[in-house]
DNA sequence: AGACATGTTGCTCA
DNA sequence: ATGAGCAACATGTC
């Protein structure tokens, strides 16, 4: 389900949740796909009886940072949702993790299980205490820290940040040249956070067909291309944040009919713009919608 | 019943 | 070696 606003936007309402209160009791679904390569005993050893202390997102996924300096990713795949419940919660089929403070739970839900959960232990103690020595506080060495997880470290930087430039936005399209752009837009190497909708809400906005190879694009195409990444992920971000909830936007009423995301499922949905009917296909392996009248091969 | 779903990965083939 | 396309994963909903 989610892309980079609404993972956002869970991430919050688990940190929001909860004061920094004790985690005293833990839930895992052991068997169950999402926690692959993970030992649920270690997860277990440094979760209950820690806090969670901060959390952040990127892309996809989400960190979130216990006291003590464990690690929990998650990545919500197609289908994934955290919740928060009251702490007399009894876990369902698909909750694949719950922590239990003495006041709430947090429920960490996916029935399709696309989704992956992924740790790292905290550091041992007396490496704290020397990072502690030197000055740095325990959340800076958190985030910033030798001991940040390959698995954090290794997603790609920010849309909305200094290193995602016109000039990278072309290098990567010349690479990619002979595949369509609805395909290119879903690497997340280069696009992280960016998923089917808003591949689509993109495209329909810088009026670019998603079956264009990307090497064709010229300069201005490609500027158009990058810039409509950015106010996409921008205006997403701004929605959630107003607390415009989870998607599907098609209930959301914050969501303006100036975009392409409330028609796209629509029965004999149209173009917001120009009125036409949209049209429907699969590209790159995934329905994909856009308006013909705005977007030509 | 059958098609389809906001994602990623690992395989095959060029 | 590099890139493109596609099946597979597992379950729910229309």
């Amino acid at each position: 389900m989610p892309e980079l606003a609404e993972v956002e936007f869970f991430r919050r309402r688990w940190q929001e949740a909860v004061p920094p209160s004790t985690v005293l009791r833990m839930l895992v679904h052991e068997r169950a796909r999402p926690l692959r390569g993970v030992d649920p005993a270690a997860l277990h050893r440094a979760i209950v009886g820690s806090r969670l202390v901060s959390s952040e997102a990127a892309a996809k996924q989400m960190a979130f940072h216990f006291s003590g300096g464990a690690w929990l990713g998650l990545h919500l795949g197609m289908s994934g949702e955290l919740r928060v419940a009251a702490a007399d919660y009894v876990p369902g089929r698909h909750d694949h993790l719950v922590l239990f403070t003495s006041r709430r739970a947090l429920v960490y839900t996916d029935p399709r299980m696309f989704g992956r959960i992924q740790f790292q232990a905290p550091p041992p103690a007396s490496l704290a205490a020397r990072e502690l020595r030197r000055g740095e506080s325990r959340a800076d060495a958190r985030r910033f820290g030798p001991q940040a997880p390959e698995w954090w470290t290794k997603i790609a930087p920010p849309i909305l940040g200094p290193e995602f430039t016109v000039a990278a936005v072309a290098a990567f399209l010349k690479r990619r040249a002979r595949a369509p752009l609805k395909a290119v837009l879903l690497m997340q190497e280069r696009f992280p956070g960016i998923g089917n909708w808003m591949a689509d809400e993109i495209l329909w906005r810088a009026a670019l067909h998603p079956r264009r190879p990307a090497g064709s694009l010229r300069p201005a195409e490609a500027q158009a291309l990058w810039r409509e990444c950015r106010q996409v992920c921008r205006l997403a971000l701004r929605v959630m944040g107003g607390n415009g909830g989870p998607l599907p936007p098609s209930h959301n009423a914050l969501i303006p009919n100036t975009w392409l995301f409330p028609h796209r499922w629509e029965a004999g949905g149209r173009c917001p713009r120009t009125g036409v009917a949209l049209r429907r296909a699969t590209i790159g392996g995934r329905t994909t919608c856009w308006s013909p009248a705005r977007q030509k091969p």
